[in-house]
DNA sequence: CGTAGCATGTAAGTTGTTACATGATTCG
DNA sequence: CGAATCATGTAACAACTTACATGCTACG
């Protein structure tokens, strides 16, 4: 059986505050969006059924001039089942990369398609490093001293570390690319 | 649209040479493991469908006082298209980590559920390594001088890469925490 | 007047996971 | 004789993605 984590995400971005649907995607795009991403596909649904099972209250906000907001607040039931989760051990996880994959078959084109696809990537390690470094500046001013912060920036932190380390496999990688090319 | 990536994993291992779904199975679990993975209840239908579409042929095998084996061959139109999709660029990984959502959401119950969380990680990581360390061994061993090897090196480093940096985001993560507890 | 942003959702399709189901042989 | 390994598969469910559908306001 799995638990449905999507919920569990959305619940804990509720746990800072009551917010709309779309609000929740807003947020969730800076702050968790480097390790976790929902579409309003997700969100929306999700929601509904939360507000079933009681984790979550809906309250609709009519506001001259401009679209109706449903806004949603955790209720007592949904922080107290997201507080036994996150004693829950993390299953670990299923990785899955297609950019591995075209490295792993590579040999069957030419060493030049693996060096864009490497390429490719180091552009995407850069920006999102760029991305990284942006959302501590905003957590930094945005977060005042908000008891969480500490937790935040690790996860920040645990993207750069992540990012650095895929962009010097990507720098040592094109090296050992130019080396295989030379020598045919 | 997507392009099934599962069928293309599978075509490529099947393009090391003939093999039954159970083999695949196998195969994949230490060469492409650290970065795909694939369970039975993926590989048998993706088989068929993959012979329906002329991507494999299939074989029956059987031998005496064994199981029967259906052993599937890459025919040309599949080495086509296998190639194809190989020049085709990867697609930015969708993230999930459902450890640094318990990390972010970490402050809503007490530091040492989350130091328990990173302490689970960090064991991962040291285990993981391990493997790597004993697969590349395999490759070097197994690998001899086939002319794909180079490539199969690169995503080795890639997993220890990663596992490194992991690694060491849980060690300093871990010193962050113990600060954060004293100081309470 | 067009575009971007605010705001909510559904439907269909694809994928992936899990549990179930079976049965032979080999090794300890 | 029990466990592990070889070997193949299905059914049910859960999750995720994409496209579709709508409509208002503010701004340039």
């Amino acid at each position: 059986m799995k638990t449905n984590q999507s919920q569990f995400a959305l619940m804990g971005l509720l746990s800072l505050g009551e917010m709309s649907g779309y609000d929740l995607k807003q947020l969730s795009e800076w702050s968790v969006g480097h390790f976790w991403r929902e579409g309003y596909g997700q969100i929306y649904p999700s929601l509904k059924r939360l507000a079933v099972d009681g984790m979550v209250k809906k309250r609709t906000e009519r506001n001259a001039g401009r679209p109706e907001r449903i806004v949603y607040t955790l209720t007592a039931a949904g922080k107290k089942a997201l507080q036994a989760w996150l004693k829950v051990r993390a299953e670990p996880e299923v990785p899955r990369s297609e950019l591995l994959l075209k490295v792993f078959f590579g040999g069957l084109t030419d060493a030049d398609t693996v060096t864009e696809h490497i390429e490719r990537k180091l552009t995407a390690c850069e920006k999102e490093l760029e991305e990284l470094k942006a959302t501590r500046a905003r957590v930094e001013r945005e977060g005042g001293r908000h008891p969480q912060k500490p937790f935040w920036l690790m996860t920040l932190s645990y993207g750069e570390y992540m990012a650095k380390a895929q962009e010097e496999w990507c720098k040592d990688m094109l090296k050992e690319l130019k080396k295989i090319t030379k020598s045919r």
